[in-house]
DNA sequence: TCAGAAACAGTCAGGTCGGACGGTAGAAGT
DNA sequence: ACTTCTACCGTCCGACCTGACTGTTTCTGA
């Protein structure tokens, strides 16, 4: 009679999930605290808590890793900007709203990590392969869902695209300006977009 | 008669001037090319053809040098600006010229290195201290410049300053997605900057 | 139940990087 | 001219990191 079944038993499948969840979840971190040249396999197994060969096991090189951390984000990600279109139903300021749940995506420890991989990619050809099509999706995920976020009555005006890659742009620029002297004042610059949007959405 | 007063004989000043001058640049060229990580101290001398003794007596430390080359940096982005401000008699198309030139001062490899240092700064305390205030400089001069830049008309008219602040955000924003994916045809971001100017400038 | 495979553990060798060090050549003071 | 100081040279050692390797535990299929 299996009373208990996790913690006696586990599915190898399961272990393995848990295993490497567990450190790309470090990866991660250490990608946030330490930067890429910090994020040693040596920091991630300590952080994750597991031997080297546990690490090494599931991930046969270190840009093995660094890849599936692009991935894991991917995931993540998408996840949270979902989270956050369902989380909040929108009344009356839908434009504000969409603008801040657009800021939100910049702000997290994600698109920090995010931006350390992407400035690495710059000289490992192999992340660089991996990190492209990832950032595909996660784009057209966010300009995807662009209608549900903002309302038909504004996205479907003349200027929105623009608009809106403008503000991802800005938001982008932002986000990497601030990740030194963090947050300065969001609410003007909240404010300022959607000036933007409003003035360019004829 | 000293018909040669180079080569045979040089001030100590001139050598260490050198001598500094060409491993700042060999450091910026590694920092563009091979990123923060791959700039090493043997990556730097072989690139300025130097020894290795040279280059720990100018920068006694790895962090030094990066430290210098933040500040090298600073001097040489202020003169790109400068030059670019200088070289060209803007007649008519005031505006598009002007965010052309901000434009410029994101495009070259000295915004690459920058934001190398800037996200390398994130772990590097001693880098940092010496980031801040230089990138408070660079920023100063931009803005000092502004109305230089876009001419009294425009940079008098009220909404200026918010919304230059948001065409350098969304241009840093820009510069930083394509560090890899290179130019995706600047041009209608150029315009939509413009429109951007003209829509949020009364 | 038992053999094999997968997950996990810990150690080791190879390689790279950073900075210390002792030494040499050239400039500057006297 | 002689000393002193600065610029420069090349080697060496310790620290660290990566991935390979062998040993151990846990699951799975027969």
């Amino acid at each position: 009679m299996s009373v208990q079944p996790a913690r006696t038993t586990r599915t190898q499948g399961e272990r393995s999930a848990a295993m490497q969840r567990r450190l790309l979840d470090a990866t991660v971190a250490a990608l946030c605290e330490k930067g890429y040249g910090g994020t040693t396999t040596m920091e991630v197994q300590q952080r994750a808590g597991v031997s080297r060969g546990a690490l090494l096991h599931h991930f046969a090189s270190r840009t093995d890793l660094m890849v599936a951390a692009v991935e894991h984000l991917t995931r993540e990600r998408i996840a949270e900007v979902l989270s956050l279109v369902k989380s909040q139903a929108p009344r009356k300021g839908r434009l504000e709203w969409a603008v801040n749940v657009l800021w939100g995506t910049f702000q997290g420890p994600l698109f920090t990590a995010s931006l350390e991989l992407w400035l690495a990619a710059r000289n490992d050809h192999e992340l660089l392969t991996a990190l492209l099509p990832q950032e595909r999706i996660v784009g057209q995920t966010i300009r995807g869902m662009a209608a549900d976020l903002f309302g038909e009555e504004v996205s479907g005006k003349p200027g929105f695209s623009e608009a809106l890659e403008m503000v991802l742009d800005a938001q982008r620029g932002a986000a990497a300006r601030s990740v030194l002297r963090s947050t300065d004042t969001d609410d003007r610059m909240i404010a300022s977009w959607v000036h933007l949007m409003r003035a360019l959405t004829t």
